[in-house]
Parts: structure tokens; C-alpha cells; sequence
DNA sequence: GCAGGGTATGTGGTCAGACCACAGGAGGGA
DNA sequence: TCCCTCCTGTGGTCTGACCACATACCCTGC
């Protein structure tokens, strides 16, 4: 009762979602024009603007600039996006605590792989494999091998047949993805962890294979703890700033 | 390379994030006014207000009108907020599967009731108590009880010390509440429903207390399992059109 | 009749300027 | 000394305009 005053985007906002809730509009649909829907609304075109920059933020819509079917304000499904948004912005502001992060990957892939195992989805598991065969490649970079390592868990938690633990983890990866980089120029032997990392990929995913749901969430377990341990230590090691002494 | 062009409330955002990284924008700090930034960044108002919309809807900043200490645009850390929107939309728009929001509940608060029980997080858990307590208040309405429930399902997060978990939790169950509140009317029985949720809440913190992680595990599995499963049957036999037979 | 290119059109992106409502603080009057 | 009033700065909103871009159309030349 106290603000009953709600403001010109949020009516906005709340008139899209209705059009999504009540299925008017639907995946790869294209909104009105920004003048049009000012038009319909009643408010002007900044208050339009205001609420389609949230909407795409949150993964709802995707605009593009020019005339035709594909430009314009079309709604897209990509729940992942929000949510990396506001992670990345909040563990930047340091308002959530990476070890926090880690500890929710480590519950969250230790279930995904039981269950990956107990469902046996040979498309997501060969898509998997092929992940893993691509960073074979000895020549491929940090930067790459990671973001090759980020789509294989992420391809594991799909293999659980579950979007939003898919998303979730998909948001996790992306929002720490600067600091497992920032991490590698500190490890001592990166080739090394590179090799650790390949093979312990392949037990994972072969114990997923074989239906041993225990073993694959005790192995991911131990092969995301280990590299945890090995980037923070490094990277205390070389800079002491990076790792706050803060309980 | 194909799109080196970003927008210019992209480059606000960057740059504001980049203050939040870099310790210069603390919690509870207040931004510079939008004409003030605006000419900092020699970016017109319209762009910087989109770049705090965005933010505003991420949890990391709150604004208000009027002038004083606490008027204006300043950072808060709200992690579940920025989540909560992504969740809501995407599963108003039905992108997101409310089974698959439920199973992740399931592995979460399990996980969460381990942890606390090992943990043994006295304040949070006393909070948690508190919360059951005021429940017990039978002239309740349905709608104040569920939201004292999702604050007793996110204390138990609370107690496992995880901010990550706790606001994943917080924003399943904020994105859910009008799904829950609908499923409501349609049940054969409210009063009923509720008195055994409020005993199996207290049967669950006081697996919590003892220490028994498995216990609270295996009746916070239950709790929920049984609450949807009676929702759904409830809902499906008032309007079989709320359910789609969709895999 | 057909192919090519130039142009018309509609789109989001951006800007400048203005006015309003609101909340706090400074100043003057009782 | 206290209270009231006005001033000032803030976000909230609107209008109107121009730009860059991408498609779709039409006109020209063959």
C-alpha cells in the first residue's frame, strides 16, 4: 500500500510477460516495433526501450537492427544468460564468495553425473565425447581448452535431461570463466594440469558409459576440487592480492 | 571480429561493473547522478538509464527519487533478484519445465539439509524455528503461509553458509510462489494439507538439530515430492488444460 | 523478359532538451 | 528556539529528431 505507484517500464515488463504467459507470444516471435508498442502502451519510447533492455538481459529477446523477419525485437529462450549476468556482476562486486561457486558446481555436477549415468542420453553422452576428442588437440590454447572444458560439464548436465540445473551450471561456468583463465598463466606446468584434466574428462565419461553413477560423482568430485585447489594456490602464490584473507 | 560494435549502454555497464570489481563502487555506495555520469562518460542520460535498469533487475543496485543520502541509485547485493526475473520469465514463458524447477528443489534443499545438519549454524537454525513458530498460527490466509514456507525452505539454505545455494533456492521458490498459491484453491483440502506441512516441517529441523543429515534428507524429499504431487493431481483434475501430457 | 543495382522504407540506436514529482536541507519568520 | 516555507538536486517521463543498418521494392539497362 505504501508505493502504489509503479513505474512506466514495469508496466511494460509486466505486459510482455503476460503476452509470454498467456502464450501470444511465443519462442522466435518478433515483438512490435519499439513506436508501435509506445503507440498500443501509451508511454513513450525510452519506457519501451527501458524494458526490452531488461527482457534481453534476461535472455528473453534478442534484437537486431535493419527491416525484415530477423530484425527487430524476437524472443529467444536462453535462461542461462540472466542468470551468468548476475552472478558474474555479483562475485565481481564480491557480494557472493567464490568458494561458494565451487562448492554449488561440486553438488551440483556430483548429481548431473548420477544421473546422467542412471539415464544414458547417448546424444548428449556422444556429444560429450566429442568435446573431449576436440581437446585432444595438444596445440589448442588455454582460452579454447577452457571454454571446450566449461561445454563438456555443461553437456553432462544436460545429459540429466534437467534445463534448469543445465542453466545454473551453465551460468556458474560462464561467470568464473575470467578467473579460471586469470588462473592459468600462475599454474606452474599448464600442460601438465592439460593432461590431467583430459584424462580424468575420459574416466568421468566413461564411468557415466558404464552406468556407475558413484564413481563418475567421485571422480568429477575429485577433478574439480583438485583444480580449485591447484588455480588458488597458485594464484596466491603469485599474486596474494587475488585471495583475500577474509573468512 | 564480425561485430565490433557495442552498444553504448553496454559500455556503461562494463564500466560500472568494472568499478564494482575493482572496489571502487562498495556496497551501499551511491553512483554519481544519471546527468553527472552521463557526462563523465560522454554518453547521453537515455543510455546510462538503461544501463541501470539493467542492474536494477539484476539485485545490484536500488534506486529512488528525491534528493539525501539515500535517494539516488545505490548498490545493494540482492544475488536471488536478478535469478528470481530470469526464472519467472523463462518459465512464464514456458521454457523452463516446473518439473524440472521441482527436481532441482529436490537436489538442493536434500543437499542443503545434510550440509546444515553437519554444520549445526545455531542462529540460522534458531531463525528457522522461529519462522515454524509463527506458522502454527491456524487463521493464517494460504498466501501468507507459503511465503513464511519459502522463507523456512531458504534458512535451511541459509544455514549451509552457501550464498549460491541459498539464493538459487530463493529464486526457485520466488519464481514458483504464484504457481503454488494457484495450485491452492484446487486442493481437496487446505487445512488439512497444511497441518502436514507444518509437521513435517518440524520433523525435518529436528532431524537437523540431532544431527541426522540423512533423516532430514530423505523427509525434505518427501515434503516436497508430496506438496507437487498433490498439486498437480489437485490441479490437473480442476483444469486438465494447466497440465500439457508434453514428455 | 530478365538481371542488376539503386533507392525507399522500416527498424533499433542514440542524442538533446524539457518538464514533473519527490525528498531533503537551508533559510527566514514567529 | 522551533516551525514552516522555499530552494535545490534527484530520478521518472516525454517529445522530437537524426543516424546506421538491412531488407524489399522498383526502375533501369540489357
Amino acid at each position: 500500500m505504501t508505493d502504489a505507484r509503479p513505474r512506466t517500464h514495469e508496466l511494460v515488463l509486466r505486459h510482455i510477460e503476460g503476452e509470454l504467459s498467456s502464450g501470444r507470444l511465443k519462442l522466435g516471435a518478433k515483438l512490435p516495433a519499439e513506436r508501435a508498442l509506445a503507440g498500443q502502451l501509451g508511454v513513450s519510447r525510452p519506457s519501451i526501450r527501458e524494458a526490452i533492455r531488461v527482457l534481453e538481459a534476461m535472455g528473453v529477446i534478442r534484437t537486431s537492427v535493419g527491416s525484415g523477419p530477423d530484425a527487430g525485437a524476437v524472443v529467444v529462450a536462453d535462461p542461462a544468460a540472466g542468470i551468468t549476468s548476475a552472478f558474474r556482476l555479483h562475485l565481481a562486486s564480491s557480494h557472493l564468495p567464490m568458494f561458494d561457486v565451487v562448492q554449488t558446481r561440486l553438488l551440483l555436477e556430483a548429481w548431473s553425473v548420477r544421473e546422467a549415468a542412471a539415464q544414458q542420453d547417448e546424444g548428449q553422452l556422444a556429444i560429450a565425447a566429442d568435446l573431449l576428442d576436440q581437446m585432444d588437440d595438444r596445440a589448442m590454447s588455454a582460452a579454447d581448452f577452457h571454454l571446450l572444458d566449461a561445454e563438456f560439464h555443461v553437456s553432462l548436465a544436460r545429459a540429466t535431461g534437467n534445463e534448469v540445473v543445465a542453466a545454473i551450471m551453465t551460468s556458474l561456468r560462464g561467470a568464473i570463466h575470467h578467473y579460471v583463465l586469470g588462473a592459468v598463466p600462475a599454474l606452474p606446468d599448464w600442460a601438465a594440469t592439460a593432461r590431467r584434466l583430459r584424462r580424468q574428462h575420459r574416466a568421468i565419461l566413461a564411468a557415466i558409459d558404464s552406468g556407475d553413477g558413484e564413481l563418475a560423482a567421485t571422480l568429477v568430485v575429485r577433478h574439480i576440487e583438485g583444480f580449485y585447489r591447484e588455480a588458488a594456490v597458485s594464484t596466491a602464490a603469485a599474486d596474494p592480492a587475488q585471495s583475500p584473507p577474509s573468512a
